[in-house]
DNA sequence: CACTATCCGGAGGCCTGCCTCCGAATTAAT
DNA sequence: ATTAATTCGGAGGCAGGCCTCCGGATAGTG
């Protein structure tokens, strides 16, 4: 059913050795939180995961601290999917086909799984190498806009915030959606790109810029269940960091 | 500051008439109600609204027995201007000026305060006023839509679920950026009317049935604290109806 | 002023979710 | 088999939100 790797490359990863039956249930949880993750979304009940992981609540603490720890690794490969994306999309040598490939390989990413939704649109300040990746599929992405504009398949007022504007969008449409009238997202998906590939309309208002938006993201996932230690003391909600 | 009709028209909808401080503190409760949801969302705890209107929590509850109740009291007015919106973009004589005109009104209704834009996602079924008026704009905007189309300005597989898919897009967009990043929602508005406009491209995948678009957004409302009393008896999340 | 119907509001019960503590159980090494 | 380290997991403390109860305050009338 699962592929159920992941304990495997944490053996290697300067983590101790865990014991058998903690190794079973680390796998266990992990399980239950894609699942969960993937259904309810980013803020789900740590204790269903635990439930439904036959794990005390404990056992899942013990294993991962915070909510942030638990999801980078419940998301890791699908994470790793969003960063390939861009990259495998530079491959293709049209550069409009390219542009549109990676907003529907993400996108789609987003329809498949209510955690990778919310993450898409918002930001875990925490998780260092989840931002790596960010910063290098950013990058890429950015090649793919340049190519794009210079072909004359993209608008000109385009700019990378508009990916970040549609994902933020499709991550709404996916969670209302997704159980009830699947398929909106994929309409919704479309129009966007009809949008994008307009070259005959008057120019768009100012996009935000990319710090606005990046702190706008951020203090969303403050305001979810991820907050950052900005202050690393108590947080506004009983949700300080346990480091 | 805020225009305090409202308990003005109370007065005369069948309600007994209240006493001095009562209605004072209705209003008080109902000022307060549209500030915390215009910048909290229609989730945000009853108990500071309470507080901000320096009233008892039972008070609250005495006046308004549940979430829903104080939603539509808090949002009549706004409720009102969508409701028009439709009717007097029906007046403009261009088609498509009427139709984007009237899509840049509602979105900036969501723009203006979150209670809207979370509110316009959603679907309240115990308010039969509510309903009634989105039917009737329901029907105004087909003929907006209609028209449009007619005049070759909309594409031909515009749905009027396309305008509910937008609503739902700038909810978010709203609810992510309207602190930190504004002006994100006028760019998304200006995209997608572009996307609207487009009658060159290759046609949609297809829309959500009316039908599933509404279950999808009943549930959504019963997700959120406003949910629908189907089953009468105790709600899965201790969120029964007090009638 | 007195009196009654009405209203107020905090205390407190209930729930859910987060997180920690510690005695009991399990592993694995000798 | 013994033993020591590791892990388990439920109990329980804490906080926030919902909602109700009821003793006390208040408005409005005669």
């Amino acid at each position: 059913m699962h592929d159920q790797t992941g304990s495997q490359d944490q053996v290697r990863t300067g983590e101790r050795q865990l014991r058998a039956d903690a190794c079973r249930n680390r796998d266990a949880i992990l399980a239950a939180a894609k699942e969960v993750f993937a259904e309810h979304g980013l803020e789900a009940s740590l204790e269903d995961i635990a439930a439904k992981a036959k794990v005390g609540i404990a056992t899942l603490y013990r294993r991962f601290p915070s909510r942030q720890h638990l999801v980078a690794a419940a998301l890791a490969e699908k994470v790793a999917k969003y960063a390939e994306a861009a990259e495998s999309a530079l491959a293709i040598s049209d550069p409009w086909t390219a542009f549109t490939s990676y907003v529907h390989t993400i996108c789609e990413l987003q329809a498949g799984d209510r955690g990778m939704a919310d993450l898409m649109s918002m930001t875990l300040p925490a998780d260092e190498h989840v931002e790596r990746l960010r910063r290098t599929a950013h990058n890429h992405v950015s090649k793919l806009i340049d190519r794009a504009k210079a072909a004359g398949q993209l608008r000109n007022d385009f700019v990378s915030e508009d990916v970040i504007l549609l994902l933020i969008a499709n991550a709404a449409v996916v969670h209302v959606t997704r159980s009830r009238a699947p398929g909106s997202s994929r309409r919704l998906v479309a129009l966007a790109l009809d949008a994008f590939g307009r070259t005959d309309t008057p120019s768009l208002p100012p996009p935000p810029s990319s710090a606005e938006m990046a702190s706008a993201m951020c203090s969303l996932a403050a305001e979810r269940g991820c907050g950052a230690d900005n202050a690393p003391g108590l947080s506004h909600k009983g949700q300080l960091l346990p480091l």
